[in-house]
DNA sequence: CTCAATCGGACGGATATCGTCCGCTTGAGA
DNA sequence: TCTCAAGCGGACGATATCCGTCCGATTGAG
């Protein structure tokens, strides 16, 4: 009946070491690795890992929806908070850390955006609306500032990757922490300037 | 005795025209443009490129020059403003905005510093000076929060680019302003949060 | 009108990366 | 222990860029 039987152990222990290799090579060097960058840094051939995920971009994608994964628990945790404020901006800087740590991150958001497949859209709805919550949540506390939308929230959150991105900044900085804290302190009432415009607009987190 | 007499007029037009083509191009798909791409867009094939400018680095340290002079008159305007917090709000906004406009402007940035020419290390010190003196200013009016470096003023000011760079939004987009506007609110007495750690380390601008 | 300066773009050469192929190795059931 | 299907490694073919050069055609300017 099982027309793929449960694979040999050592098998799934080099999927696993793979997807792990993605992202720390994601971490440290964005979506532009090689496939032979991974395989090496995962100790194995590259014809395994296409032997275990068909394509690169399946790797990708894997790695991505675990990603996704985890921010949707994060999510959760922070609705459960009773201090809405903290709910928030817990929210905003564990998103915005995913960004540091995971260069290109918003990238793939974008690229998968274009053909996401249903695992991914749904994540990326159920975080949107996780945001929106969030968002709401604070701002009926009066903490959070009336003119600032979930969109902003989360470009916001985008804040650090630059610091990681652009600079080289040596990989253990906490900078990005720093510029994270102003922007929520930016966040809070009251504002001192009023928001203009449209709210940027976004796909994915 | 003129060993380089005057170029001709198509030389001198052609040059401006790569030079134009290359903030164009960099303006929208950041360094990775091939002399190729920046060639065809300025209407010329690419040994003009290479004969104007003897390599494609060179053109883009012509580029990146000019950009780094219009960043030193910006200072300079934002110096004379009499409001000390509007001098450093509006040098922020149109350091983001040379951001916004010039993707990977950071990462050039840090790429020359590698091996900065005297020109441009000139610039880096200059600018450096100047968002050093408008940090002073600003806080000794006492509107800026005293825990903020000039390093965090410049780490600030790239939060534009990731609206930009990452998410392929619609170029005519100013949702950046809206970051920006939230993080100068943030960098406004009082703060809310103490920040804490060591300020991020920056090189260039 | 002349010709040196300039231009255009095909081309050589170098690099990078994807995904395949096939001979060798190994896990795990009998 | 034995057997062999599943798995592994990495050289290799194919493809894609991209840099910078070269040379015949073109053109500005004296």
């Amino acid at each position: 009946m099982n027309a793929t039987p449960s694979p040999r152990a050592d098998a799934r222990q080099n999927r696993r070491r793979l997807i792990e290799a993605t992202r720390e090579a994601i971490s440290s060097r964005g979506l532009d690795v090689s496939a032979l960058d991974i395989a090496r840094a995962a100790g194995l051939g590259v014809g395994t890992l296409y032997r275990r995920f068909g394509t690169k971009e399946a790797l990708l994608d894997a790695v991505v929806l675990g990603l996704y994964d985890e921010l949707c628990d994060t999510a959760q945790a922070c609705m459960t908070r009773a201090d809405a404020w903290e709910g928030l901006s817990e929210f905003v800087m564990e998103l915005a850390k995913a960004h540091r740590d995971n260069l290109g991150l918003a990238t793939v958001t974008a690229a998968c955006d274009q053909q996401p497949s249903p695992e991914l859209a749904q994540r990326t709805a159920a975080l949107q609306e996780a945001v929106t919550d969030l968002t709401a949540r604070a701002r009926a506390t009066g903490l959070l500032r009336a003119d600032v939308t979930w969109q902003d929230i989360i470009i916001c959150s985008r804040a650090a990757l630059d610091t990681q991105h652009c600079l080289g900044v040596d990989a253990g900085s906490e900078g990005w922490r720093r510029i994270i804290t102003i922007l929520l302190d930016g966040l809070r009432t009251p504002g001192h300037t009023t928001l203009t415009g449209p709210p940027p607009h976004t796909t994915g987190i």
